[in-house]
DNA sequence: TGGTCTTTGTTTCAAGTTTCACAAACACAG
DNA sequence: CTGTGTTTGTGAAACTTGAAACAAAGACCA
């Protein structure tokens, strides 16, 4: 077996297979079949040295003077990824983020199926949203159990945020996405994503003038 | 005038400061006073020492032996990412998510406020959400040029996503968050972020077993 | 077929980023 | 006021990431 198949690859690269799926997506939608780093690289910003050493840490994908087949590839990627598979997704808190999570079509044909909306209100608790009833938090644990679910999207307030993660964690939640504005100590063996779109305002606030 | 006060800051840097600032917030919350950057670190998992590194570029916010007044460097930093001051922001889109975005609380003590929220669908045009009222992407353009609005938020579908930034960015917009699972191409001196769930779920997928 | 053009995968090098380690500053207790 | 403990700011070292360059493979045309 050579060394490469069981190199450690970089975070930083994994973060951005998932723009080159999406990238690859598009380019299909608009019934090209075959790509390049190149034109890759240019509706990405990003070189095209680049994408072809990131793509290279996984085998040879493309062919020289050709390019890359956009449909093996992207079946390449999402075998990477492990989204060639549906996964179950559990929302918690039904306030407005959490409605416009479960209304959201995008998760459907990336890998994801939201499976669960759960609040911890009385007057939520019951309330259909879309194809959702809200269902109470003191079920969470059981029914994430039984599903095998080990994916959460976090869209609670900031003071109750750690508190339910706590509870994913010990329910077997694998992966939280967290949309609350705070950071959130899971063990390390619990993946976390932040949303914050303030941070992001902020950040670019920074180069703006006046 | 020294070199430093003029050296570029590497813009990695620039975008934990959105964190650090929103964690100082939050011990502030706690009616903390006084921190330091083994706290802050531990609370943010980041390094102590690249804490320290990260706020000497902007001079000197600490004091040895006792660490960082938690009012004083959140004004620093509010300074450093212009935030001290609040921006208009327009929201393109009155979709779930718009409609979402237009409702959350969580801009207003951050330096960010909603001004308007624009669609283009006669449906929703003049429509009421929260205290806004739905107007056309037509005279879009008009009123971000009188009021001088630099900051967009852009949530339409992928689509339409390139055709509304190349028109925010002909209305003098020099920032957009982008929510459209699509890249977006915009002149060197307009800021761009993007913020897609999706492409965080599947980094997180990599890592879970199975 | 031979020649030219394109594009990959990989190696090498440069740039960028993080960690380490420690002097200097200050707090505080006895 | 001396000694002990804490914490900053920083320069140098270690590590990570990105860019450049190019041989090798193939496409394609005449």
């Amino acid at each position: 077996m050579s060394a490469k198949s069981q190199a450690v690859i970089p975070d930083i690269v994994i973060g951005r297979l998932p723009l080159y799926l999406r990238a690859l997506r598009r380019l299909q939608q608009e019934d090209k079949s075959v790509t390049s780093s190149q034109e890759l690289g240019r509706r990405l910003d990003i070189s095209s040295a680049q994408i072809r050493k990131d793509l290279s840490h996984f085998g040879g994908f493309g062919k020289q003077g050709t390019g890359y087949q956009i449909e093996y590839l992207i079946d390449k990627l999402q075998a990477v990824l492990q989204v060639n598979q549906e996964w179950m997704v559990a929302v918690i808190g039904a306030g407005n983020l959490g409605i416009a999570i479960s209304h959201y079509r995008g998760f459907q044909d990336r890998g994801f199926r939201i499976a669960h909306l759960f609040d911890i209100s009385p007057q939520k608790i019951g309330q259909r949203i879309g194809e959702f009833v809200v269902q109470p938090v003191s079920s969470m644990r059981e029914i994430i159990c039984n599903e095998g679910i080990k994916i959460a999207m976090l869209a609670v307030p900031a003071e109750d945020a750690q508190a339910v993660a706590d509870q994913l964690v010990d329910a077997g939640v694998q992966a939280i996405l967290n949309y609350a504005p705070i950071n959130i100590n899971v063990p390390a063996d619990v993946q976390i994503q932040y949303i914050d779109p303030v941070t992001h305002l902020q950040h670019m606030t920074f180069y703006l003038d006046g």
